[in-house]
DNA sequence: TACGCAAACGATAACGATTATCAATTGTTT
DNA sequence: AAACAATTGATAATCGTTATCGTTTGCGTA
């Protein structure tokens, strides 16, 4: 959950973390991206097209930082790797596109009600769920 | 979807496979094991212990051939690794215990009805969705 | 039943995404 | 500015899975 009065270096703070060069570029690059849902790689990418010197394993192990203090969301879906989009402080999950690799989001009260029914009638205590409607997007259609 | 009429040799040929000792042992396995939900892994052990010799390659060969033909259903739950299940013909999704791993599954009709709707709405064709609840079962609760 | 041959097998190398290692560098506190 | 733990980046290692390839096998045909 985000902040959005916290500047990048006071929100890499709060997460414990020290402000350094990588921390910053990797976060306000989140932060300016066209593009919400980036992989590791797609971000190490634009930092090398920037001539920035960050290693690979420092772009991954940030993420997971980032992710572990909350001002990330990870999402595992079906495509091989993870991608990581800022956490905007408001659930939603997702429809992919398996022909474009479009995302778009959408939030539905009624689904996430009827999912917590389920669970309790399960005597189920859910921490957490995962979404996902695959299929083609509206400019994928023949 | 299974006819469960067929026999295993059938249901093989169907999927237009020769019917090989290896796929008749592993989907005689999967008809069998207590466990719905099987990872690749899982099935390897389980034939080593059977004192079978069937190479790991070829489980996850057959375990493939066998999801592209129907037979069964694969799920890629956020354990870092893929587990399959015979494809009992009626749709269903899935509540996790990340803490013991126990796998309860469930169907809603309303769920899956606002679903459909949502996609419509994105003018989004719809191919296929994966429903994880992820939390604590109940004999995990404290 | 034996033959022929594509299909399938199993050992193992290769792969892609991610994580671990570790010496050198850097941020923060004194 | 010094001190020191945290962080970095190059790279080795890991893990689940797939590709390769010489050998074996299922099965349609003679
Ligand atoms: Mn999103
Ligand atoms: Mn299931
Ligand atoms: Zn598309
Ligand atoms: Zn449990």
């Amino acid at each position: 959950m985000i902040d959005k009065t916290l500047s990048e270096r006071e929100q890499i703070r709060e997460a414990g973390l020290k402000v350094t060069h990588p921390r910053m570029r990797i976060l306000r690059l989140l932060e300016e991206s066209e593009q919400i849902h980036l992989s590791a790689e797609e971000v190490y990418r634009i930092l090398i097209e920037t001539n920035e010197e960050i290693g690979l394993a420092t772009v991954y192990r940030v993420l997971t930082q980032f992710e572990q203090s909350g001002i990330l969301k990870r999402h595992n879906f079906e495509t091989g790797h993870s991608v990581f989009e800022l956490d905007r402080g408001e659930h939603h999950d997702h429809l992919l596109c398996i022909k474009c690799g479009a995302v778009e989001e959408f939030h539905d009260e009624q689904i996430e009600s009827l999912q917590y029914k389920v669970s309790e009638a399960h005597n189920f205590k859910t921490i957490d769920h995962s979404l996902t409607i695959y299929g083609h997007c509206k400019s994928c259609q023949v």
